[in-house]
DNA sequence: CACGCTCACGTTATTGTATAACACTCGCGC
DNA sequence: GCGCGAGTGTTATACAATAACGTGAGCGTG
């Protein structure tokens, strides 16, 4: 089973400290406006995220909460990520079947994800709204799209040859 | 550079017999290319995820497989499928953990599917070769793609309204 | 023929991923 | 006080995937 939960961020550097506290607020922020709460569970499984753009696992979030104390079993972890996706916050990569933090909450977008499958590491790629590619198929097929993946694997810059 | 994509197979009715045999041909015949062959559990399975459309779990087709006396634990049908999908005429849903079977095994294609949430229907449509909406952002990252997923969910024409 | 080799399958066991279902508390408005 | 929804605790289970081992069939070579 390929665990991936590795190394770092995108493929570039950027002021990390503010993407943290900006994005801890910007949850704080949703979560106000639809009238539900950024609990200590959840806040720290956001921050434990934003501690790098990578992609950690259900299990590893779950170990880690449970050494803070604040839950050890599997429903606590998936309810926190299952609220903080809704928040738009949190995406999670099907094919690493793993989670990240959004790197750009704010705006509407189709995540799109580039995977490195020699470090792990991962960029969030700014992908125009609805369908893109599979618009036009989509329309042609008469599908109404509700959701979209996208990701691609292969290396990074820092992995080619 | 992202031309747009061919939809294929829509969610219209086709002439599946043909479909059916036309793929377990062209399973033979790539199996034979390649010097291996397309043993009974591994055309079963094809058989199985020809009977249509739709997205099986792993663990659907080995209680297919059980119940045909071809097989019980895991393994086995883990190992037809790779073969299946090495060969490409089956394909796998990364957001559904699930199979599907090939809609034009023939052609060099990154697959890209519209995936039916109501009735788990796939459609396939055909993306031109790499990576339409993601090639830009790679190249712009400097990233290698080597694999794509491409996928949708939503309604398909028949579950609407 | 004996040997070594690869393909394919059988089997046991384990790990990882995810959710169902139920019970309970808390804060809040009425 | 009461009802209600949000949030958490907990138990149990289902589903997904692979590791690691063994068996044997088939084939080519010496």
């Amino acid at each position: 089973m390929s665990r991936p939960v590795t190394p770092l961020e995108g493929f570039s550097t950027h002021d990390h400290r503010r993407c943290r506290t900006e994005t801890l607020a910007v949850a704080e922020r949703l979560s106000a406006e639809r009238g539900l709460k950024l609990t200590p569970i959840r806040r720290r499984v956001l921050e434990i995220l934003l501690e790098g753009h990578r992609a950690l696992g259900a299990y590893d979030i779950l170990h880690r909460l449970a050494q803070d104390g604040l839950g050890s079993q599997p429903p606590v972890a998936y309810r926190a990520l299952t609220f903080l996706r809704e928040l738009g916050v949190v995406h999670r990569i099907e094919k690493l079947n793993a989670f990240v933090v959004c790197t750009h909450p704010r705006d509407a977008h189709v995540p799109a994800f580039l995977i490195c499958r020699k470090c792990s590491s991962v960029a969030e790629a700014s992908a125009p709204s609805q369908g893109g590619l599979l618009g036009p198929a989509a329309q042609a097929a008469g599908f109404a799209i509700e959701t979209s993946v996208l990701e691609a694997e292969g290396l990074c810059p820092g992995c080619q040859g």
